[in-house]
RNA sequence: GCCCCGAUAGUUCAGUGGAUAGAACGAGGCCCUCCUAAGGCUUAAACGCAGGUUCGAUUCCUGCUCGGGGCGCCA
């Protein structure tokens, strides 16, 4: 929806040659300058003419009878236009599309497939982990918003050397629980590393797990699903969910590999090494040559014929494509890059389409409040902040916060309510960065809910809320004829609650849904100022009145369906 | 050494080939007889360095510096 794109027709029609969507609109600098800023860079490319000579010709010209002004400002044409008419029509979209509203339909008829989180069955996760599932499932969110008929994967990486010696650890423990995981693998890799004799024990379990003994692969699935089942507690806190859990090992000896490593040695790139590994060397099929053949050389299995995790993957992404989505997206943290472009390079060589890979950067621990000291996560250093951890802290605070203000509601209510505060908290902190940038994780900025936070965005939904129950009628859908929202403060707003689809369809192209999240604080602020400047309920006229609880509802309306974008819900009190 | 990513107020993040580069935290000064102060108002404060492309570069390109990630038996 642009609801001035309708002022370009005129525009294009005094000048051949020139379509509507040559000229662009967006909000000026400042409400003083205009209402509407005509962007003319494009139209007057075409019409090989200046900016500035174009938009003094238009100054004059007959725009409709919604322009009110038109004023060139150099290169650009400012519009003073009937505010009131533009808003009704605004309002009106937003309140007859409802959930909807921001979607475009982009994905109608599609299929989608996308693969996040699946990490390694050790711990409960990290902050840093849990960028992973928070970018993956805001992503997610984003596909179905826009209509694609979307499946999400979770590869359970139930085999390899570390869940090996994990089971190994975890042998005469009959009542192992989750929390006790971490240390046992913790301690587990450590003797690995001092004891060869323990590491040998772990790879023979492991050998005997690939040849598929019965009673080891019920050892195996037993930790693993203890594991798996703790870290989905945790992430389905956050509101991740999932729709297909695929292990790992049912992508062992897979026949769908044979022509891969056909194609592989019809280019003569398969080779056994001198210490009897099988060896693709990736040059031969196309893989940039570096220098020290970095990158070079990707060993698919060792020596004692057990496989490496990128045999097995290979199996695994055949797997996915199999499934004949039109879309396939992976997510990746960016220690994956190098790996995940090998793993293309083998599956192009054979014809096969690598999923798309969205990267993300790690999220740093930031050391002090003034400085830019920070540390990386280390789950076996322990300087993690775990999610549920965090959670846990942040949903106290936010109880605290609760039971002050919403002493009335129930404990079961004001219990959701903190939990959704919490929620809001970690996820628009992590969201909110781009996706390849290093995300600094600040404990103590998270737990104040002050400032750029989702509380805040979650707190301006609230007071909304408030304000509807407080108009006490039922509030009409569609708006009256009369709809007299003329000031500043309604106007920047009303431009901003018009842009959620361009933001969405952008995020769907970028693949990344942090723009989403500043759109949500930046629509939330406006809001403020609003609130702050416009009285609702006690609005000199009734139509007044009723127009502008509807731009809250409206407004609500928009915000919650950013936020659910990005995972976040929308209290009703807090 | 090589490859990939990043660099914007003291700090954490936005943003754009073009109109005065937006917020927040922190610092100073204010505001609850006013729809929730998890709020608002106000003062000070920034595009790493050097070239290039362009009418115009913080944005695109190159080099440098600094930070992150990676480069055959972890997953």
């Amino acid at each position: 929806m642009n609801p001035f794109q309708h002022l370009a027709a005129p525009i294009a029609a005094a000048y051949p040659g020139l379509e509507p969507d040559d000229i662009g609109f967006g909000p000026p600098p400042n409400l003083e300058l205009g209402d509407v800023a005509v962007h003319l860079f494009q139209a007057a490319k075409k019409l090989r003419t200046a900016p500035a000579k174009l938009a003094a010709a238009l100054a004059g010209a007959d725009l409709g009878p919604r322009v009110i002004e038109a004023q060139a400002a150099g290169p650009y044409l400012n519009l003073r236009v009937d505010r009131a008419a533009f808003a009704r029509e605004i309002v009106d979209a937003i309140l007859a599309s409802g959930p909807c509203f921001g979607a475009s339909g982009l994905g109608a008829g599609k299929r989608a497939l996308i693969e996040h989180t699946s990490i390694n069955p050790n711990a409960s996760p990290h902050i840093g982990r849990a960028r992973n599932a928070m970018i993956g499932d805001s992503l997610a969110r984003l596909f179905r918003f826009e209509g694609f008929d979307l499946e999400v994967h979770y590869y359970v990486n139930d085999i390899g050397k570390q869940i090996g010696l994990l089971v190994l650890a975890a042998a005469d423990r009959e009542d192992l629980a989750f929390d006790q995981i971490l240390r046992l693998y913790v301690e587990a890799n450590a003797r690995a590393e001092a004891d060869p004799e323990f590491a040998a024990q772990g790879f023979d379990l492991l050998a005997k797990m690939e040849e598929g003994d019965p009673d080891t692969r019920a050892r195996f699935r037993k930790v693993v699903d203890l594991c798996l089942r703790g870290q989905l507690g945790v992430l389905g806190r956050l509101g991740v969910a999932y729709d297909c859990f695929d292990y790992e090992s049912a992508y062992l000896k897979d026949p769908r590999l044979d022509p891969v490593f056909e194609a592989l040695r019809a280019k003569d790139a398969l080779f056994v090494d001198d210490e009897q590994r099988l060896v693709v060397d990736l040059v031969k099929i196309g893989y940039p040559q570096q220098k020290r053949d970095a990158g070079r050389f990707f060993v698919l299995m060792r020596a004692n014929g057990s496989s490496m995790y990128g045999y097995r993957d290979l199996a695994y992404n055949i797997d996915k494509e199999g499934r004949g989505a039109d879309l396939n997206l992976v997510i990746l943290g960016e220690d994956h890059k190098t790996y995940q472009r090998q793993i293309a390079q083998i599956l192009d060589n054979a014809g096969h389409r690598a999923p798309e890979a969205v990267y993300y950067a790690y999220i740093l621990l930031k050391e002090s409040r003034d400085s830019s000291d920070s540390t990386k996560m280390s789950t076996r250093q322990g300087n993690v902040v775990l999610l549920s951890d965090f959670l846990d802290q942040a949903t106290a605070l936010a109880a605290a916060r609760v039971a002050e203000q919403c002493h009335d509601l129930s404990p079961e209510d004001q219990r959701t309510i903190a939990a959704q505060v919490a929620v809001g908290a970690v996820r628009f902190s992590v969201l909110r960065v781009s996706p390849n940038k290093n995300v600094m994780f600040d404990m103590e900025a998270n737990l104040s809910f002050t400032g750029d936070t989702g509380p805040y965005i979650q707190y301006s939904c609230a007071r909304i809320q408030s304000i509807l129950r407080k108009y006490g009628k039922e509030l009409p859908q569609i708006p009256a004829e009369e709809f007299p929202l003329t000031t500043d403060a309604e106007w920047a707003l009303l431009l901003k609650l018009a842009d959620l689809p361009n933001v969405v369809a952008g995020c769907l192209n970028q693949r990344t849904t942090s723009p989403v999240a500043q759109y949500a604080l930046e629509t939330a602020r406006l809001f403020t100022t609003f609130y702050h400047e416009c009285p609702v309920l006690t609005a000199e006229t009734p139509a007044l009145v009723q127009a502008r609880a509807q731009l809250c509802a409206a407004t609500r309306q928009t915000i919650a369906n950013a936020l659910y974008l990005l995972g976040i819900e929308v209290p009703e009190r807090m």
